[in-house]
RNA sequence: UGGGGUGUGGUGUAAUUGGCAACACGACAGUUUCUGGUUCUGUUAUUAGGGGUUCGAUUCCCUUCACCCCAGCCA
């Protein structure tokens, strides 16, 4: 539960296994996650589900959740993303030295797994494959096919030992051999097949340099590494369900030899977050990022937690959706708008209001006062800075005889339930006045037909501030912004990257549904002159339009976060 | 094709030992409102299909079907 909405928490099948393994006794009531990214790519919204499934339950239980790098494949991993890493996860609410102590790496265990593998091949447990790839591959079988045992399978411990001695000192070239594990060849999972544990790689390593020669792969390094940790419960997504025979296999051969406690980590999976209009493949957001579709991992239409940031979203709506969503088995996938709809409801708390007209059309008054020096008279009018929490409290905004509105809130020829101003209408300009439709100008747009330039009104001084002495209604209640005193802003419009609900379903490749207009900037907005002072980074409301960031390093840019609901344009969708 | 996993409204998540299918998002209809925002109210499902056990089944049994994962020297 959070103060900002009353949404329940969902039920969370791990939390009851942790439950019950406390009321058993088991590891004897301690409780120790981990959150094991690997440094070659930057945080998503998957992952903020999975930070969140780790860090919470270890909280829940008074226990320690480890942030550790999963740093095994200097191909691909890169420093600048252990970097951005910590960065987004203390932005998501988990800080080194609150939340975690220091960052852990597997890289720092290549030494202790090293050795361990030694013992396995002393064992007689592991040996050396020098055959190519794809003969490996090959002799595994298939779904229901039977493998074939490698002819290096019985070598000698010494030669094995040799072998492997020489592979870490560099006398081989990449992919000349592999260090594999000694199981099962006739497994029913594939991943009990003599499972690679070590491959030749020159490349350097963002940690340990140009030390090792050999690097540990996944499965052997992972488990190993929640052991040596204390981890007790080892959470990760579904696809390494059939990764959890092996993951057992090596502790229980590590706690064989009295190298490790028989109480061993246990690997449980829990279904990845999945939301409509998304794309979470960390390959794919860098290829869209490496071929100019968007403007960076943290451009604002990217599902990362940098892009989500300077999109506008708050940190807690992401947390709360994740806690609200749950943990389960379950393969399913979340509709965008629940995600939204937790970030309205928080920002609807927090976000002050502002008046910013995004398309604007000029509107005069015919009858505003002039002073002595025979300019147009300025008044200020009070407005209300949140609605939703009288603290924030009030500001003033100047008015005269030319202000702007929305091209869309004035309609020569409205349609049906259209409120808005049209010829002969009265409407309420926000805290202002009441002011009537006397008229327009056209000009011809080129095309045969007319452009609205100017509205012409008429206004009642007698309706200051808003509110008519006789007590009559308006049907619409207006935002606007004062000609003479407008500061002038870029803002960004997002469409959803992906048109399609599920990316790639119809065609197979996710690039297909990538949608060219996701993005629409829109320049020479104009808006009240209070919003010049907004800070960098921070999310006003613009009223009756939606919820806008200040970018966090361009002055004068917002994006706009998520709009408002908007019943008028549900009405408009109806009608076709 | 072998193994593993999962099926509850448009969507996601719930439902003591079998006992009135709940909550939220969305949509729709109202209500409130100086934001077509907000608020509040109502409507929106017989639990993948078929059998069986039972007074009673989302829950137990049998069976069929659908979807997801696994044959990287990625994680």
């Amino acid at each position: 539960m959070s103060d900002a909405d009353d949404r329940p928490t969902a039920a969370n099948f791990v939390r009851d296994l942790v439950h019950a393994d406390n009321e058993q006794g088991t590891f004897a009531g301690r409780v120790q996650t981990r959150f094991p990214p690997e440094p070659n790519g930057y945080l998503h919204i998957g992952h903020a589900k999975a930070i969140t499934v780790d860090f919470e339950l270890a909280k829940e239980f008074n226990g320690v959740c480890n942030l550790r790098f999963d740093d095994t494949n200097p191909d691909t991993e890169d420093a600048s993303y252990v970097d951005a890493i910590i960065e987004d996860l203390a932005w998501l609410g988990y800080r080194q030295g609150e939340d975690y102590a220091e960052p852990l790496y597997a890289s720092d265990y290549f030494e202790q797994l090293y050795l361990w593998a030694e013992l396995l091949i002393e064992q007689g447990k592991a040996y050396v494959d020098e055959q190519p790839s794809d003969l490996i591959s090959e002799q595994r079988g298939g779904y229901g096919n039977p493998g074939i045992e490698s002819p290096h399978r019985d070598r000698p411990v010494a030669e094995n030992l040799d072998l492997f001695r020489r592979m870490r000192a560099g006398e081989f070239d990449d992919n000349s051999m592999v260090l594999r594990a000694k199981i099962d060849m006739q497994h029913e999972n594939m991943q009990m097949r003599d499972p690679i544990m070590y491959r030749i790689r020159a490349g350097r390593h963002h940690r340990t340099g140009d030390a090792w020669k050999i690097y540990p792969t996944y499965d052997w390094a992972h488990g190993q590494s929640d052991a040596i940790e204390g981890v007790t419960h080892s959470l990760c997504t579904l696809e390494f369900d059939s990764h959890r025979d092996l993951y057992d296999w090596y502790l229980t051969q590590l706690a064989d030899a009295g190298e490790l406690p028989h109480e061993q980590p246990r690997q449980t999976e829990f279904a990845r977050l999945a939301l409509t209009h998304t794309m979470t493949s960390k390959r794919k957001l860098l290829q869209l990022v490496e071929e100019g579709k968007v403007d960076g991992w943290d451009d604002a239409r990217m599902p990362t937690l940098s892009g989500l940031r300077r999109r506008g979203y708050p940190a807690e709506s992401i947390r709360e959706f994740c806690a609200f969503i749950g943990v389960s088995r379950t393969n399913s996938r979340n509709e965008i708008e629940l995600l939204e709809s937790f970030v309205r409801t928080r920002l609807n708390k927090l976000a002050l209001r502002r008046m910013a007209v995004l398309r604007p059309l000029e509107v005069v008054v015919t009858n505003w006062p002039t002073d002595e020096a025979g300019e147009p008279e300025v008044h200020q009018v009070e407005l209300v800075n949140n609605p939703e929490n009288e603290a924030d409290g009030t500001r003033m905004a100047p008015f005269s005889g030319r202000f702007w509105i929305e091209q869309d809130d004035f309609r020569a020829d409205p349609p049906p339930k259209y409120f808005r101003l049209t010829p002969g209408r009265e409407v309420r300009l926000r805290g202002a006045y009441f002011v009537t439709c006397t008229g327009f100008e056209t000009e011809d747009d080129g095309n045969g037909g007319e452009t609205v330039t100017r509205v012409l009104v008429t206004y009642d001084p007698e309706t200051r501030g808003g509110n008519a002495p006789d007590g009559r209604k308006v049907k619409s209640t207006m935002h606007w912004v004062s000609a003479a005193h407008a500061v002038e802003a870029d803002v960004a419009l997002y469409e959803r990257l992906f048109d399609a609900e599920v990316p790639g379903e119809a065609t197979g490749d996710v690039f297909d549904d990538l949608d060219a207009h996701s993005r629409e900037l829109l320049t020479g907005c104009k808006l009240e002159p209070e919003l010049a002072d907004t800070p960098l980074g921070a999310v006003v409301q613009f009223e009756r339009l939606g919820y806008f960031a200040h970018d966090p390093d361009q002055p004068m840019l917002f994006h706009r976060t998520v709009g408002l609901r908007d019943e008028w344009a549900n009405i408009q969708k109806r009608k076709g």
